[in-house]
RNA sequence: GGGCGAAUACUCAAGCGGUCAACGAGGACAGACUGUAAAUCUGUUGGCUUAGCCUUCGUAGGUUCGAAUCCUACUUCGCCCA
């Protein structure tokens, strides 16, 4: 028998390994926790963060408790598995400052209210307070170094002539498997989520825990998963896209999930949205039939922005896409240039500026925060290949952005390559 | 502690006294073709007031008419010996 959750998890490709036949008569009973750690190394999650958290709401939507464990103590020693070199410490205020800042992606996907509310607590809070002495004889007489030295994780750095391996990071496994062992014991926690990577770490608790509370603990890996070139997922070409509105507005998320290829399309539906599998089916029909309708891009691109920031915001980045792609500029009411505009970066100049001759084309092209071209040498190169308009009209070197060129007597639009966008706005 | 070697633009990687703003590859960006795709082809990839000028080859000095290239010191990394 299969439990739903592990099911669901299958037919989206994402199941990679449990730890335990008896898994499934475990989770048949309702309300059982399961922990996934994550590392505050930055102060906002991006879209490579999101699929653990998606898991943990799946969990929750099948009848369990997830909990959120912030890695605040952990996330200051880095885990060596697949890394290649030795991490960089973060200092514990900066720790700290991320943690906070991360919380509300994890208010907004998981629900923190109900029977089964989830939960987030930060290991700082215990492991914070441990002594070296007291791990070293409570816990360390549990780990073989034989075993470490022969993980999969470990091995690659011995091996490595020139990597090599601190002690901090040799030890990252020993702090999580005592994660998992506080967490059993303090909130009945029997289960833990992570990335295939994590494997070896998960199995360490679990020893851990049966050898020291005589306790069953389960494990749970996804698989890793990357774009089908096999590059990162959430890359794009102006640096990461973060889940937070303020690092990445909404139109720029929406607009990263539109431009997926076909066939990441296809598997980011599976592994990131909420549909359900007839859905998804039906959309991948949809896509063989009609692949230049991107069908699969579309849905893709409006189920996560909604997800991720709301279906309000969502429809304005749609909005604001179909007035930039497919309609004309100048057809714009004031109204909606001014909403479009405020998705866009913008810049603000003086009325003034735009008077007689007007501001040169370069001029606002290398304007600092429309990242448009880093120097006017490259907004030269820009102007001359014809990949500058402006309002729609097509503009060439020697071009000038006067008061009558300005949309509404206010606005720039100006469009770099076939998708990148800025405004200037006059304002008085 | 001793010996040897390395450090070049986003990454890898040539260059080893003038012809070097620096070969090549990858990446990235732009153009054509397209579906705001993929693949392919073309171009660009330090900056500027662009037939020219200015600033770059770990850091600081030095030799020379002239240095990424030679010398000295320092920093960092790697290998070998203790």
């Amino acid at each position: 028998m299969d439990h739903p959750f592990l099911s669901e998890l299958a037919w989206r490709g994402l199941l990679h390994q449990t730890t335990s036949p008896e898994l499934a008569g475990h989770l048949a009973t309702n309300g059982r926790v399961a922990y996934c750690g994550f590392d505050p190394t930055s102060d906002s999650l991006t879209v490579g963060n999101l699929l653990p958290i998606t898991i943990l709401a799946r969990w929750q939507q099948s009848g369990h408790r997830p909990l959120v464990v912030m890695g605040g103590a952990t996330g200051s020693i880095g885990d060596p598995s697949g890394k290649s070199a030795e991490r960089q410490l973060l200092g514990l205020d900066q720790v700290r400052t991320n943690v906070i800042s991360q919380r509300p992606i994890f208010e907004r996907l998981l629900d923190f209210s109900g029977r089964h509310a989830a939960s987030i607590v930060d290991n700082a809070e215990w492991l914070m307070k441990l002594g070296y002495v007291e791990l070293l004889r409570d816990v360390g007489k549990h780990f073989s170094v034989n075993q470490m030295v022969a993980r999969d994780s470990v091995a690659t750095r011995l091996e490595g002539r020139d990597q090599g391996i601190s002690y901090t990071e040799f030890s990252y496994m020993i702090l999580q498997a005592y994660d998992f062992l506080h967490l059993y014991k303090t909130a009945g926690c029997t289960v833990q989520l992570g990335g295939a990577d994590q494997w070896g770490n998960i199995c360490s608790g679990i020893d851990l825990i049966r050898r020291i509370e005589g306790g069953e603990a389960y494990g749970i890996t996804n698989q890793l998963v990357t774009k089908a070139d096999g590059t990162k997922i959430g890359k794009s070409e102006s640096g990461a896209i973060y889940l937070n509105a303020h690092r990445t507005s909404p139109y720029r998320f929406h607009q990263y999930w539109l431009n997926a290829t076909d066939a990441d399309a296809l598997r980011f539906l599976r592994w990131f949205t909420f549909l359900s599998r007839p859905r998804v089916e039906e959309l991948e029909a949809e896509q063989a039939r009609d692949p230049s309708g991107r069908p699969a891009q579309r849905a893709l691109a409006d189920e996560m922005t909604s997800m991720v920031h709301s279906d309000a915001e969502m429809k304005r980045a749609k909005e604001c896409a179909k007035a930039l792609f497919s309609g004309d500029i100048r057809s714009l009411d004031v109204r909606s240039a001014v909403d479009v505009a405020a998705d866009l970066p913008s810049v603000r100049m003086a009325r003034a500026e735009f008077a007689g001759a007007g501001r040169s084309i370069i001029d606002l092209l290398t304007m600092p925060g429309l990242a448009l071209a880093s120097s006017k040498r490259e907004a030269r190169e820009f102007l001359e290949a014809g990949a500058v308009a402006v309002n729609g009209e097509p503009t060439s070197l020697g071009a000038s952005i006067t008061a009558s060129s300005l949309l509404h007597g206010r606005f720039a639009f100006v469009r770099r390559g076939k998708r990148q966008w800025a405004v200037v706005e006059a304002v008085d």
